[in-house]
RNA sequence: GCGGGAUUGGUGGAAUUGGCAGACACGUCAGACUUAGAAUCUGAUGGGCGACCGUGCAGGUUCAAGUCCUGUAUCCCGCACCA
């Protein structure tokens, strides 16, 4: 018979509602604070699943431990609701996607309750509420008056057919991954908030985090900072200009074309009568290519000759100008020199259309492109240097000649902020008749959505907004305007979340700036991995803008982040109901209690590691809680309980409460609960057990399995609740054994095992382990060469 | 191609610092209790009959290597024509 979790969760889950155990009162400045957080969830029609909880209870733990520990800890919780799911479920049905979002967020609500987490309910914030998007528009404002945020004409796969612009993953073959429509890429008029202004300090800012490793990388490679050289090419017999970047400059005499990017403004102006057909054609084709393709590598490099030449400013040579589509618009001036000799790429496309190959640096390239470094020669003034030299004196004759210029470029692009739908904040900007565009004024914020009648979008790609004409349409001091109808993107409402957390409720700011200053940054930051960049790179953008303008004190948002790994199927497949391998929260809630679905998903492993899920795993989850359960109620033990410690759990107990402090504190769950399971043991085969040890155990145990916790605390005699009481420290004296067992080897090979007093004489350990049976009979007929003694750790010994 | 990480029993995983590889669980086997089963408790459990062999593979450093170094294979994740 197990324990009666089912009443002991309800119990407990009633008493810490009704006593609002876990408000967090973020006035009161006189404990330290502690803010731990998840990643919100997006409430889908499913609910939890069992990857949810993972990263929940972790944080979970480590809240409960700081309040042990004294602090006082903000542990929230809320819903990202804005997004698809629920646009598309209104496509459907003719339902409002409002309805249909707090329905899913009570259920998430309920369920995140059964599982005994310890949040902070008073401070939930849903990025759907119009007290939460004022915010959220009121910040788009603040960038917008900074020039942050501007309209542009950038090019989007769009689809006709469905009247709507696609992301690359929603596009396959050149058609949409829904109905097969043909999708272009076309220029549209969309938002972009000027992130790029922020690169350096988004990059620099990376420096001074506790992330993990891999994410601080991703996000280096996505600002992708390059440091490199402008240079201007004329075009020969015309006053355009272009320029090209390129991190190679000291391979200029070897340029033996260049290359525009088909959407080059240059291009229609430059190209020849003669090539004019050739290269109509050509951009056409490029256009039904989405940005997937055109980037696929092992595609053949492509491109057309516009029948325009230009000159090489170092040596006034005249080259070709191709247009070709592994030149991106998007990066850099949108044109390339081309070094064949040293580019493996240009080397590609020189041997396809038979262009010459010169090499400037001494290497063999019969048959790739030479990109290492070396010693140039057919480079006039440079031959003789190495790659660093000739940068160098190549760019400063440039900068001289006045036609080139050091310059660094990012990957990063700015960020299409602009979404047509109809479930996201909308952008609080008005079109006026006179082409100006102003902003709705504060005071007017929020800017809420409109009702509608029809859920899609217009056929010319317009949001539908677009639908709600009374809405639409305003006059401002006797001038028509028109709203403007483009959303704001999922990922707005989670840039700034982490602050109205602080202050949920507040009318008159985003939060308090006296709570901004004490609460910020948060102390530990818990999720998912797949938002190693987006989110977590759009939230420390905002951050940093928000620093600017002097609403947060610290430059970054999250100082230590980490990330849960996967719950996989039992089979190590990644859970989905086509592979029938899905485990649902609720199944094993009823059937094994919450606490012993936290026990378990702690236990497993690592908590960054993705691991399968193990229905025996739980088992043992289940029974070892029934063996701590046994142990505060059954005769049989109670019966050993003493007021007098007679010290045989001394070490034990003493050992745990080390060990549980140091893992919780470093994440590492699984090494902590199987100490648990030691002591547990360790109490099983002891004679006496004393009382405050089982307390302080209970204390633990709540961290990570809160119901049972409190009703083991209250089993001992205690009347208070578990939450607020003081965390066990333990006494070194205690974990200082009088006698040690170390191994002794022969030759490297452990061959006998001794029992010697802690830090014993060297001389005397070493007499111990010759004197050892064992190790006598397999030194016979062996001259020993030299005995290796470490201090409490091991005798080696060397014979031959 | 570039970047990050992983590889340890039948399984999930342990191993602060280079110092007794396999903690803790799962599973399996045996025993106790029971009419029986379930539950529970106790014990055994890397491989090999053994000498010995064992942390993906091949080398190296060291008295000593899962741990450090060099090379290499496989897998996972991210980015990917970034000039």
């Amino acid at each position: 018979m197990g324990y009666d979790y089912q009443n002991i969760e309800k119990k407990w889950q009633k008493y810490w509602a009704d006593h609002q155990t876990y408000f967090c009162d973020v006035y009161d400045f006189s404990k330290p604070k502690y803010y731990v957080l998840d990643m919100f969830p997006y409430p889908s029609g499913q609910g939890l699943h069992v990857g949810h909880p993972e990263g929940y209870t972790a944080t979970d733990i480590v809240a409960r431990m700081k309040r042990m520990k004294g602090f006082n800890v903000l542990h929230p919780m809320g819903f990202d609701a804005f997004g698809l799911p629920a646009e598309q479920f209104a496509l459907k049905t003719g339902h409002h996607p409002k309805g249909f979002t707090y329905k899913n967020i009570d259920h998430f609500r309920e369920q995140m309750q059964m599982l005994g987490f310890s949040y902070d309910w008073s401070k939930e914030i849903r990025t759907t509420d119009e007290d939460y998007y004022k915010w959220t528009q009121w910040i788009f404002l603040k960038m917008y008056e900074k020039g942050l945020a501007e309209v542009r004409y950038v090019p989007v796969n769009y689809c006709p057919d469905l009247g709507t612009v696609l992301a690359n993953e929603e596009v396959i073959d050149g058609k949409s991954e829904r109905g097969g429509f043909p999708v272009i890429r076309k220029p549209m008029r969309q938002w972009v908030l000027k992130i790029t202004a922020y690169a350096d300090k988004l990059l620099e800012g990376l420096d001074e985090l506790d992330w993990p490793q891999s994410t601080l990388e991703m996000q280096r490679n996505w600002i992708g900072r390059s440091e490199g050289t402008e240079i201007d090419f004329k075009v020969k017999g015309t006053n355009y200009i272009f320029t090209v970047f390129t991190t190679r400059a000291d391979t200029l005499f070897g340029c033996s074309y260049c290359v525009l990017a088909p959407e080059h403004p240059l291009v229609e102006k430059i190209t020849t009568p003669e090539q004019k057909a050739a290269v109509e054609e050509y951009i056409k084709r490029c256009q039904t290519k989405s940005d997937m393709e055109r980037t696929d590598l092992n595609k053949d490099k492509t491109g057309v000759f516009t029948g325009a030449y230009c000159i090489n400013p170092i040596n006034g040579e005249e080259v070709p100008v191709f247009i070709g589509d592994y030149v991106l618009a998007s990066y850099g001036t949108g044109a390339v020199m081309a070094v064949p000799s040293h580019d493996q790429r240009d080397y590609e496309f020189a041997k396809k259309y038979n262009l010459p190959i010169r090499k400037v640096i001494e290497a063999d390239i019969s048959e790739k492109a030479y990109e290492g470094d070396g010693k140039h020669i057919n480079s006039s003034f440079a031959d003789g240097m190495n790659i660093a030299e000739a940068k160098k004196a190549i760019t400063d004759k440039l900068i001289e000649l006045k036609q080139g210029r050091r310059k660094v470029n990012y990957k990063l692009r700015d960020w299409l902020f602009s979404r047509q739908r109809y479930w996201g904040e909308p952008i609080p900007l008005i079109h006026m008749e006179d082409g100006t565009i102003r902003a709705v004024p504060e005071d007017e914020l929020p800017l809420t959505l409109p009702e509608v009648d029809n859920f899609a979008p217009s056929r010319e790609g317009e949001s539908p907004l677009a639908h709600a004409k009374n809405w639409l349409e305003v006059t401002i001091d006797g001038m028509k305007g028109r709203r403007e109808t483009n959303t704001m993107p999922q990922w707005a409402g989670s840039c700034w979340y982490y602050i109205r957390y602080i202050d949920p409720h507040n009318l008159k700011a985003l939060a308090d700036p006296k709570l901004i200053e004490h609460w910020l940054p948060v102390d530990l930051y818990i999720g998912g991995a797949e938002h190693a960049v987006l989110h977590l790179l759009y939230a420390r953008f905002w951050h940093k803008f928000l620093y600017d303008i002097g609403v947060v004190k610290c430059k970054e948002p999250f100082k230590k982040l980490f990330h849960q790994g996967m719950i996989l199927g039992e089979n190590s497949e990644k859970m989905s109901k086509s592979r029938g391998n899905v485990i649902n929260p609720d199944d094993i809630v009823k059937s094994y209690g919450a606490d012993a679905l936290r026990f378990y998903e702690m236990f497993m492993g690592p908590l960054e590691a993705s691991l399968p899920w193990s229905n025996s795993g739980l088992d043992g989850a289940k029974r070892f809680l029934d063996r701590v359960y046994r142990l505060y109620s059954e005769k049989e033990f109670t019966d050993k309980w003493r007021n007098e410690n007679n010290g045989e759990l001394d070490y034990s107990f003493n050992f745990l409460i080390k060990k549980v402090d140091h893992d919780f504190e470093n994440l590492q769950f699984n090494t902590a609960l199987a100490q648990m399971m030691v002591f547990i043991n360790d109490c099983y085969k002891a004679k006496e057990i004393y009382v405050p040890y089982l307390k302080d155990f209970a204390k633990m145990l709540s961290c990570v399995c809160p119901h049972l916790g409190e009703e083991l605390y209250q089993m001992t005699g205690e009347k208070e609740i578990v939450d607020y009481q003081k965390w066990p420290v333990y006494d070194e004296s205690k974990l200082v054994k009088q006698t040690i067992t170390i191994g002794v080897q022969v030759n490297g090979k452990l061959r006998a095992t001794i029992e010697i007093k802690v830090d014993q004489e060297e001389n005397e350990v070493r007499e111990i382990a010759l004197n050892n049976e064992v190790i006598k009979g397999k030194l016979a007929g062996l001259e020993i060469k030299k005995v290796i003694v470490v201090k409490n750790k091991i005798v080696n010994i060397v014979a031959k």
